[in-house]
DNA sequence: GAGGTTTGACTGATTGTTCAGTCTAAACCG
DNA sequence: CGGTTTAGACTGAACAATCAGTCAAACCTC
């Protein structure tokens, strides 16, 4: 039933896109067992096919896990960046930025990347691979947050003070922010974390942030994991 | 040379201790091949026994490793609060909170925590046990921080601002900062994560802090790991 | 029919856990 | 006190399951 769309394609596409099924089946492992616990023959059923052939696509399991890491890393910078696009004012990027991370009904269209984070993370610790994903897209990340100030900073919408400072500090605190979320802390909800996290914005660069009402959800915590 | 102080113990004291070895076995095996590739056999050895006494203390694996990590997870807790004891003032203490979290070198007395914590994280998303000691660390962690800001509050040394709030924000951005240090990012090393942190502390409570020179390492920074 | 793709069956290694006892030191007893 | 029982601590060997990776043969598709 996926097979109506490849006839013409260049040579190569259909296992282009098979390459691409096995990843998002990989990332759907390791969101429901965790990194260390997935298994190719998981995969390979996730994905419809054998464990053989996973293998044969990606030499070895770390290699198949590392990759889909990255894929999942660069499906979530693409989104920031798409979404920053079509805003005009700094203040708004900022805002979405740290909506992005905060809040997790904001993006139904990936898969819960929190869970995904702390694996990154611990993985890190061990696996220089899966560590360079994690420093690039660390330093990807906060040079983003350090642009939309610059360019707020150029417009006039925030004060002056050091952009890389100003990104560290936010993206330290963003991701402490989503350990809470990702383990669904009772104290710290997302909107706790987001509205905490826009007024230390708001209070370093000098601008005015008004918790806005927000229209869905009139009666309470949704609990997204089954 | 240490059986030398066990004779007229309570029945069962040199179980205990036998126990006890058992727990900073495991920290130890953790701390070095991770929680989830940590194999009994590798704590048995560690510990200098087989692999069968370790399950015949601790029913099965995931037991031994949960208990391991609340034992550390109390040792940490009892280190800081015997640290806050000896300090007089608020905001000394509350700094003191911060280097514990950010300078790797403030504790020579504990094994590398970091990495024990990003484990700790990412096992709590799937195992229960495990998340509950983490979300008992982080409640009573956070409460630590918001009774030395009531304290600060109580003495003038602090402005007025809701202490669970900021202990909510303070904490997060601790752990964010507490990522890059365990993961030995290039750009946000301790020292800097130490002074925003300081920063942010200052300005949200309305003290002053001074950066002071350090009289140790003249040199650079220290890779601690091998 | 040639080359890329796919698979089922297999293997070799790892590893958590069990088990059937051994050893030791204290408790008991006649 | 000397001998026996007992309970806990401990061990080596084996078991059973899991799983990454291999391989030779089949299957398409151009």
């Amino acid at each position: 039933m996926a097979q109506d769309k490849e006839s013409t394609d260049a040579p190569g596409a259909a296992a282009d896109q098979r390459r691409e099924d096995m990843l998002r089946a990989a990332l759907e492992v390791i969101a429901e067992r965790g990194f260390p616990e997935s298994r190719i023959a998981d995969v390979a059923e996730q994905a419809g096919t054998s464990p053989a052939l996973v293998i044969y696509y990606f030499k070895t399991k770390d290699n198949l896990l590392t990759e889909a890491m990255r894929f999942a890393e660069d499906q979530w910078y693409d989104l920031g960046a798409r979404r920053m696009e079509v805003i005009d004012n700094a203040a708004a990027r900022l805002e979405e930025i740290v909506a992005m991370t905060c809040l997790p009904e904001a993006d139904a269209e990936l898969p819960d990347s929190w869970a995904l984070w702390l694996d990154l993370w611990a993985q890190s610790v061990r696996h220089p691979e899966v560590a360079r994903v994690r420093e690039e897209f660390d330093a990807h990340w906060r040079e983003t947050i350090a642009g939309v100030v610059r360019d707020g900073q150029g417009s006039g919408e925030f004060g002056d003070l050091d952009a890389t400072e100003f990104a560290i500090t936010l993206s330290a605190l963003l991701d402490g922010f989503a350990i809470q979320i990702a383990l669904d802390d009772p104290v710290v909800d997302p909107k706790r974390a987001f509205a905490a996290s826009m007024r230390f914005a708001a209070q370093s660069l000098g601008f005015t942030w008004k918790p806005k009402k927000d229209p869905s959800s009139g009666s309470g915590k949704k609990k997204a994991r089954k």
